[in-house]
DNA sequence: CATGAAAGTAACTCTCG
DNA sequence: CGAGAGTTACTTTCATG
C-alpha cells in the first residue's frame, strides 16, 4: 500500500470539487475537470476503494439544530477502556481523540445548554480529571485538505542556517 | 427565526441518512424514510434553505493523502486578529477554535511529518505560548448529529435532589 | 405524469511499456 | 502486442415542472 497513493493533477480536482459540494454529479464534476463523465465516475470509484475517499457527509448547522453550546473538554489520563466505553455512550461528543501528554483526551461535543453541558461534564469527572472551555468561534471548521506535497511546506523564517 | 426549526420525525431521519452518505439519490432516500421522491426533495431544500443543512463534503482519509501526523496545538491568548491571519495562512489547520480560558485557540492539524509539525508550530509559537499534542487514534470522528430533544438528556447520577 | 438530464454499460481508440 | 485509461453511443433511472 502506497502512502500517496499517487493522486496525479486530476485526482486532486476532483478532491478539491467534492470535498467543496460532494453532492454535484459525475457529469458536472466531470465538465469541471475536464473529463467525460465514465472517466470521473471510474476515478472517484478508484479513490473510493483504495480508501482516500472515506465517505460523503452532509453538514450540519450545530446550533439550528438545538444546540446552544459548543465546548472542548480535556481529559486527563483514565483507563483506557473506560474513557472509550463513556464516550460510546455520550452522543453529545462529536469529535474525540487520544493524544499525548498530560491530557489523555481531547473532546468535542455539542450541547444544548449550560446545564446539559454540566451533565456531560459530570459523567467524565467522576472517572478522572477535566478541563472545559467553550467555543466561542470557529474561524476555520472542516478545512479542505489536498493531497501532501513537500514543496507545499512554507518554513517558519527561523532559518538559522548557519554553516 | 426558529430555533429548533420544528424538525419532525421525517426531517431526523433524512438527516441521519444525509450524514451517513450525502450522495443517495433523492429517489433512494425517498424509499428509506418512507415518502415519495418529489416529498423528500422539497424537505432537503427547505432543510438546506434553512441552513440547518449546511453543505455535503467529501470525507478524505489524511493519512493515505500522505499526512502522517495530526496534532492539536492549544494557543495562549493573542491578538486576535493577528491569530485569525495565522490561521487563514496555514493550510495545515484544519479547524481552528476561539475558546474561554486561559488557551484561546484550539487548533487542529494535518502535517507529514515531525519536521513538518516543527514548521507549523513555530510559526504559531513566534505570536504566543503555545502547547503541542499529538493525535494517537480517534474513537469517534464527526458523529452524526440528530435535532436536540431535551428529553434524550441523560442526566449523570450526581442527583443530590434531596428537598 | 412527462420531459430532460445523469448514471451505468458496452464497444472502440489511443498511448505506453 | 497487451494493459490501462479515455471517449462516444446507448439504455435505464432520476430530477423537476
Amino acid at each position: 500500500m502506497t502512502e500517496t497513493n499517487e493522486c496525479d493533477h486530476y485526482d486532486s480536482r476532483i478532491l478539491a470539487e467534492l470535498q467543496q459540494d460532494a453532492r454535484i454529479t459525475m457529469a458536472e464534476l466531470g465538465r469541471r475537470v475536464h473529463l467525460s463523465q465514465p472517466a470521473v465516475t471510474e476515478r472517484v470509484r478508484k479513490l473510493e476503494l483504495s480508501g482516500v475517499i472515506k465517505g460523503y457527509r452532509a453538514e450540519v448547522d450545530l446550533a439550528r439544530l438545538g444546540y446552544g453550546i459548543r465546548a472542548i473538554i480535556r481529559v486527563a489520563r483514565a483507563e483506557y477502556a473506560r474513557v472509550v466505553r463513556l464516550i460510546e455512550q455520550t452522543p453529545e461528543v462529536i469529535n474525540a481523540y487520544n493524544v499525548t501528554g498530560d491530557d489523555s483526551w481531547v473532546l468535542e461535543i455539542a450541547v444544548i445548554d449550560v446545564s446539559h453541558l454540566d451533565a456531560v461534564v459530570t459523567k467524565f469527572c467522576i472517572l478522572t480529571e477535566t478541563s472545559t472551555c467553550i467555543v466561542l468561534n470557529a474561524p476555520r471548521e472542516n478545512a479542505m485538505v489536498l493531497p501532501a506535497r513537500r514543496e507545499n511546506i512554507k518554513p517558519a523564517i527561523k532559518k538559522v542556517t548557519g554553516k
